[in-house]
RNA sequence: UCCUCCUUAGCUCAGUUGGUCAGAGCACCUGACUGUUAAUCAGGGGGUCCUUGGUUCAAGUCCAAGAGGGGGAGCCA
């Protein structure tokens, strides 16, 4: 069939009348009556639904008795210009076969609004609405946009391990990887589990992070990005957090911390602008879907109409400024001084609330803001060290709506200066012995971040929740499908 | 992990101070009507009111525990 199938963008977008085509698809309604029938047929190519006009003089309407909503169809007919309001073009049937049927008193979607929830329990049919399937281009849009952005530009993509041998990331609680007996493991003398006799001699998880990897591409390659999963055993409970996502992690030779911001915002800025040249139709769709979920909502709770948000981020640079600048504004702050927020900023050092950040994105700038020079104690070892001897050249990319999107920084490059943080902060140097071998032999200044995918998938198409970004969600207690 | 809210038909939900409270729309079936657009109109079938225990003459409704889910927080991307 593959051969001989039209996909319905393709028809709707260069069919003409009197063309024989050959449809494959699923259908969403069907409308029936004496003289005429109608199914509006999807097959994922496009958000559209073609409708397919069945005459009973060409074929016999029997064939529908079985056809409900969800049953999968192929069609042979020809391409005619539809009397119709709804649609320029429509097929006229000169064959249905029902190639699928979906029983209706078991099929759970109906053409009707299915709350995001529900759709989360059959992660395995919601491909079929509308929404999932708009999500899912638009998410495959972003993912070519990325390797394109990043291929344009000269840089590597790197396969960075998913099992790792080091636990020295420091970027949360990690899943171990063992195919040891769990009811019977072997012990050491001290009565502990003896990894030795595990499949790689030694404990290993799956990683949090590709950096590490990605840095030492980058020190000699120049410019890389991974692109790949990620996995954090954190009991997070959020609709931005999920113990299996997707990661992308640039790593840039001779970058300083300010080429680093320039290359996060031109990367964050060209993917919304790719997502507007190539998925407005499903965007626009996103769109009216927010607005029809907001409409309970009071008018200034409600979110900018998506498309908007996003020619915004493009009119504007990014407002870029210090950790210490941050807390002064924070100080000042009206929800700081009337005790409003949570946790009240008292002084320099604070680590920064979900509250604050919202506070600068959404409220004082209004846009998206690069925060930098954060206190060394409250960030990652990796990070280079400023000359004042307590900040490091940290920078966090907040959006208004989703936090942080992007966490990244210059890394310390000079070998002592390293050392001694890793000694400081507990960080096993017999471990990372090829880490530091990389600022032994031909150190340079470089740079990196990581941008959180299915965070970008938010904010790229205003859904709420991460888990209804991604194809099939790991959270704590869930791993159905 | 903490705070908070929710769980009633396949789905989305209503159900007042505990007392005809087993309801609506959609879906499905029957019929009518129709180049229809989540078609429309009339009728019909469909329920472990999340589970367990308790209070009460009486529990969908109140209390307790548990399960599942949402929102917020922490951790972070």
């Amino acid at each position: 069939m593959r051969k001989e199938r039209i996909k319905i963008r393709e028809l709707l977008a260069g069919g003409v009348p009197g063309q024989q085509v050959v449809l494959g698809g699923w259908v969403r309604t069907k409308r029936i009556s004496k003289n005429v029938a109608f199914i509006a047929l999807n097959d994922g190519s496009t958000l559209q639904n073609l409708q397919v006009v069945v005459n009973p003089e060409l074929v016999d309407l029997s064939v529908l008795d079985e056809v409900y909503t969800g049953a999968s169809l192929r069609i042979d007919g020809r391409v005619v210009a539809s009397p119709g309001a709804g649609q320029a073009l429509e097929v006229e049937a000169l064959k249905v076969e029902l190639l699928g049927k979906a029983d209706p008193e078991h099929y759970p979607l109906q053409p009707k609004k299915h709350s995001l929830e529900f759709l989360r329990e059959i992660a395995h049919l919601r491909f079929r609405t509308n929404t999932f399937g708009a999500i899912t281009r638009v998410r495959h849009a972003m993912i070519f946009g990325i390797h394109k952005f990043f291929n344009d530009k000269g840089f590597l993509n790197i396969h960075s391990p998913i099992i790792t041998g080091s636990d020295a990331e420091g970027a949360g609680e990690m899943f171990r990887v063992s195919v040891l007996d769990a009811n019977n493991p072997p012990l050491t003398e001290e009565g502990k589990v003896d990894f030795s006799k595990d499949f790689f001699g030694k404990e290993t998880n799956l990683t949090v992070s590709g950096q590490l990897e990605a840095e030492l591409a980058a020190l000699a390659l120049g410019e890389v990005y991974t692109f790949g999963p990620t996995f954090r055993a954190e009991n997070s409970n959020t609709s931005r957090h999920l113990a299996e996502f997707w990661m992308i992690e640039p790593e840039m030779a001779f970058y300083d911390i300010h080429d680093n911001m320039d290359l996060a915002e031109e990367m964050l800025k060209y993917l919304v602008r790719y997502a507007l040249d190539h998925c407005m139709e499903d965007l626009l769709f996103l769109q009216s879907r927010q607005e029809d979920e907001e409409k309970q909502k009071k008018q200034e709770d409600r979110s900018m109409p998506l498309i908007e948000k996003l020619e915004f981020i493009l009119a504007h640079p990014f407002e870029r400024i210090t950790y210490t600048e941050a807390i002064e504004i924070l100080k000042e702050s009206k929800p700081n001084k009337n005790g409003k927020f949570q946790y009240p900023i008292e002084k320099w050092g604070a680590d920064l609330q979900s509250e604050h950040e919202r506070y600068l994105v959404e409220k004082h700038f209004k846009k998206p803001v690069i925060l930098t020079d954060y206190p060394k104690e409250i960030k990652a070892f990796y990070m280079k060290q400023n000359d004042d001897g307590v900040t490091v050249r940290a920078m966090d990319v907040l959006f208004p709506g989703i936090g942080e999107i992007i966490g990244g920084s210059q890394r310390e490059e000079r070998y002592d200066h390293l050392l001694a943080r890793m000694q400081q902060m507990g960080i096993p140097e017999k471990e990372m012995w090829w880490y530091l071998d990389t600022r032994r032999f031909g150190t340079v200044v470089h740079s990196g971040y990581g941008l959180g995918f299915e965070r970008l998938m938010l904010f790229i198409t205003g859904m709420g929740n991460i888990r209804d970004v991604i194809p099939f969600p790991r959270t704590p207690q869930n791993a159905e499908f």
